[in-house]
RNA sequence: UGGGGCGUCGUCAAGUGGUAAGACACGGGAUUUUGAUUCCCGCAUGCGAAGGUUCGAAUCCUUCCGCCCCAACCA
């Protein structure tokens, strides 16, 4: 793996995640690994992928697989394979698999997830079910309403077992069987709801050939590959969360304990004005609507890298936008920043015209006309030069090109180009000044005439004597070489094309245009794959594979940071284009019931029990509750209990409602009250340890953390970890002066009216007294002190 | 009450009870023979909303709102 990959990637969850199992010693070892299907090309979402996969392992020592998740043979194709493994190794990862260059692939797997299978069915945990495609997906139920068995699913194991073998001897047709896991009908994540696990396909696979006609489902394959290669964080994109629960149930069906692979999920990426699901990009690429899966418009790796774009620009972008679990969209922008940065410390600088204006210069001496002159020129800026001294030899003559864009007849104040009578200074050479302006019978401006100031020339002394607002690019018409450059613009005019009902209808038509550039002569020594950059337009370079001796043809990578472009378009009349409003596609019907008030919820779950219901009117009527805090502390029998029971040992409702509400509801959200250590009573004598003032709420709070994990006897654990309210003014002031003392700078934007920052000192204060404090005392005092 | 997730600047994103990081974008300035690069400076009295707990809440509790995913023999 290169060097160059950024060591300091920033934390996300997932290291979070891996950090922690490192410390607990959960894994002693990182495997993760990377598992595109190989059904079309990688594009830069997988990226993103790939770069937290390897990145991982590589941070924290472990190892990356690359795995072909190649469990469905009509949609997978060797071609495919291949693309991926070379896309990952040109972005700069090495991976584990049978060896360096040969990959894991999930179909070396089948005889033993066969084999698996039989033992799941063995255990009476899957059964072959023989009912239609049809007929299975109506017994599946919908969202709200649990689905039926199957008549088949009572089949024996023995009867499972022998239809299962014949499925796989071919004896039955695509659809007549299917092995389903026997889980859960009435689950409600239908994942559950007795997925398939095997399907009959009578396809030829691309590595395996005619040898299966039984397939494995990607729940089923994916976990148990992952538990086989010793996989320890499985991570896939955030639409698998679902899955999540049969990933588990399948190792665990099959028999795979701790430490075992567990699946976490993370937002794949979402780009602006781009398309990336794989259908969309076959649809364009079948379509002929782009030049193939490498054309330099398509979010694909390869298109990226015909593009020009280097594996160091793609790396600082994952990195720039980060890995969490918020569906998001990445500004296309970032990625621009990131090819730019990249490209702007590596290439050389040039000129090219893209679209030529033909400059004569009137006042060019008459011995040169013929000869012509040169001038010698760096190819990098002396701020990036870093030793590299190289130059080349500019050709300068009578007759020029430049940019027709650096020219107009009647320009805005704060042009700072070529216009009539203005001057101008040539990139490497002099200042020029407008003459003339000579025009076609449209009007159109076919050739300028101007005069030069030779004094102003560059590397003679003094030459920046003359002081003009403008440098612009040229290139000798004499000397020039032709070039074809294909200028690059995003391939969609809106920013979420995947919203539209026809994506393609927001094909931008000049994503891709082709110009008959003038470029130095210099560049004729440049072969195929190299980067340049165009002063003042932007990073090119030439097609890997259309660029030849003689056939000259530079792709536009990314443009320079425009401000002029900028100041134009900010005082130009905004354009009256509004980009269309997305319409989002139409989706299947709601399921879902109507929602309920709250009020509903709650008469409905007290009219199914009237004894609960009892209870909320008493805690409400009787001890002053308000209607929140009684329907809470009524939400079940047990808590009602239990908030009796400590009633009956401290009897201050108001204190013993906020203490379940605050802190005891948080405990019993993911276990129940029951296994709680914690008592009725020893909650109790905490509230009244706080209550009457003997405990700070935040010595409190350490003692019912340790009452929910070892239960006890609060006051005991108070005088254990010696946490008695610390009350007294001397000791207190000792601390914050302490405090005060060695935050100086602190304190200095705190007088200076950064008051927010009491918080702080009232925090440091508090930690200098182990949370003993009482902190409204420490508040006070602090006050005071800080003036 | 089907279930599972997610809401922090225009865009990504840290932050897990004690000073709302950083990057991109944007705005201003300096340097510049690329309107580039580079360098400075500015940019969330506030974290979907409202209540509550606390000396102190983006963070804990409650309710509400919004968005995404799941009913392929795809992955």
């Amino acid at each position: 793996m290169s060097d160059t990959i950024s060591a300091a990637t920033s934390s996300n969850f997932i290291r979070d995640i891996i950090t922690d199992h490192l410390e607990r010693g959960r894994y002693d070892k990182v495997v993760t690994r990377f598992p595109p299907e190989p059904n079309g090309y990688l594009h830069i979402g997988h990226a993103k992928s790939i770069c937290l996969n390897f990145g991982l392992a590589k941070t924290f020592g472990g190892v990356c697989h690359l795995r072909m998740d190649d469990t469905n043979p009509t949609k997978e194709e060797t071609e495919y394979v291949e693309s991926i493994a070379n896309d990952v190794r040109w972005l700069g990862f090495e991976w584990k698999g049978q060896d360096a260059t040969t990959p894991f692939y999930a179909s070396d797997y089948f005889q033993q997830l066969y084999d698996w299978a039989e033992l799941l069915i063995q255990k009476g945990k899957a059964y072959v079910d023989s009912v239609s495609r049809d007929e299975l997906r109506k017994n599946r139920g919908t969202l709200t309403e649990p689905g039926r068995e199957s008549p088949f699913r009572s089949r024996t194991p023995d009867e499972n077992l022998d239809l299962f073998r014949r499925m796989k001897a071919g004896e039955f047709e695509e659809g007549e069987h299917v092995l389903r896991a026997k889980i859960d009908l009435a689950s409600p994540n239908m994942l559950m709801r007795d997925p398939p696990l095997y399907r009959i396909l009578k396809a030829h696979h691309h590595r395996t050939g005619d040898a299966w006609c039984i397939y494995p489902m990607y729940d089923y394959a994916h976990g148990l590959s992952d538990a086989l290669e010793g996989i320890t964080h499985s991570i896939c994109t955030l639409e698998f969360e679902n899955n999540r629960e049969l990933y588990d149930w399948c190792l665990d069906a099959v028999g795979f304990s701790e430490p075992r692979p567990h699946q976490y999920e993370f937002a794949r990426l979402v780009l602006d004005y781009t398309v990336m699901s794989k259908r969309k990009l076959l649809l364009l690429v079948k379509d002929g609507l782009v030049d193939g899966w490498d054309d330099p418009r398509m979010p694909t790796i390869a298109g990226l890298r015909r593009r020009g774009v280097r594996p160091e620009a793609i790396r600082a972008f994952a990195d720039m936008i980060g890995v969490a679990k918020t569906n998001s969209t990445v500004d296309i922008g970032k990625l621009e920043y990131c090819i730019r940065e990249d490209l702007n410390a590596i290439s050389p600088r040039a000129m090219a015209v893209l679209d030529p204006l033909e400059v004569v210069i009137d006042t060019w001496p008459d011995d040169l006309v013929e000869s012509g002159d040169s001038i010698e020129a760096p190819w990098f800026p002396p701020e990036l030069a870093d030793g590299r001294t190289t130059t080349r030899r500019i050709p300068l003559g009578k007759t020029l090109y430049i940019e027709r864009d650096d020219f107009m007849e009647d320009p805005p104040k704060d042009f700072h180009r070529l216009s009539p009578g203005q001057e101008v200074r040539l990139r490497y050479g002099f200042v020029i000044r407008c003459d003339r302006v000579v025009k076609d019978e449209d009007g159109k401006v076919i050739r300028l005439h101007v005069s030069h100031d030779a004094e102003t020339r560059h590397g003679t002394t003094g030459s920046d004597k003359k002081k003009v607002k403008g440098t612009i690019h040229w290139v000798d018409a004499q000397a020039a070489l032709d070039a074809e450059v294909r200028v690059y613009d995003r391939l969609f005019k809106v920013a979420a094309p995947d919203r539209e009902d026809d994506f393609l209808s927001t094909l931008n038509p000049e994503s891709k245009v082709v110009m008959q550039a003038k470029i130095e002569p210099a560049l004729s020594a440049f072969g195929a794959g190299q980067h340049v950059q165009f002063e003042r337009q932007g990073f090119f370079f030439t097609d890997p594979s259309d660029h030849k001796d003689g056939v000259r043809v530079f792709n536009k990578v990314v443009g320079l940071r425009d401000t002029w472009a900028k100041v134009k378009a900010r005082t130009e009349v905004p354009s009256a284009v509004p980009e269309p409003v997305a319409k989002k596609a139409a989706k299947a019907p709601d399921t879902r019931p109507e929602k309920l008030s709250r009020a509903e919820i709650r008469e409905r779950r007290f009219a199914a029990d009237p004894a609960l219901a009892a209870r909320f009117e008493a805690m409400k009527r009787d001890l002053g509750m308000s209607e929140d805090e009684a329907e809470l502390c009524a939400e079940t029998h047990a808590l009602a209990d239990f908030v009796e029971a400590a009633l009956a040992v401290y009897a201050k409702p108001q204190a013993i409602a906020k203490w379940v509400v605050n802190e005891l509801l948080r405990e019993v959200k993911e276990r129940d009250l029951e296994t709680l250590p914690l008592t009725a009573v020893a909650f109790a004598g905490l509230v009244k340890l706080v209550d009457e003032g003997q405990l700070s709420t935040t010595a409190g709070k350490t003692v019912f953390a340790e009452l929910v994990q070892q239960g006890g006897d609060p006051e005991a654990i108070v005088a254990r970890l010696g946490l008695a309210q610390v009350d007294d003014d001397g000791a207190i002031e000792a601390a914050a002066d302490q405090v005060i003392a060695s935050n100086a700078d602190q304190v200095a934007k705190y007088r200076s009216g950064k008051t927010q920052l009491l918080g702080f000192f009232v925090g440091q204060v508090m930690k200098a007294t182990g949370g003993r404090a009482r902190p409204d005392k420490v508040s006070d005092i602090v006050k005071s002190k800080l003036g």
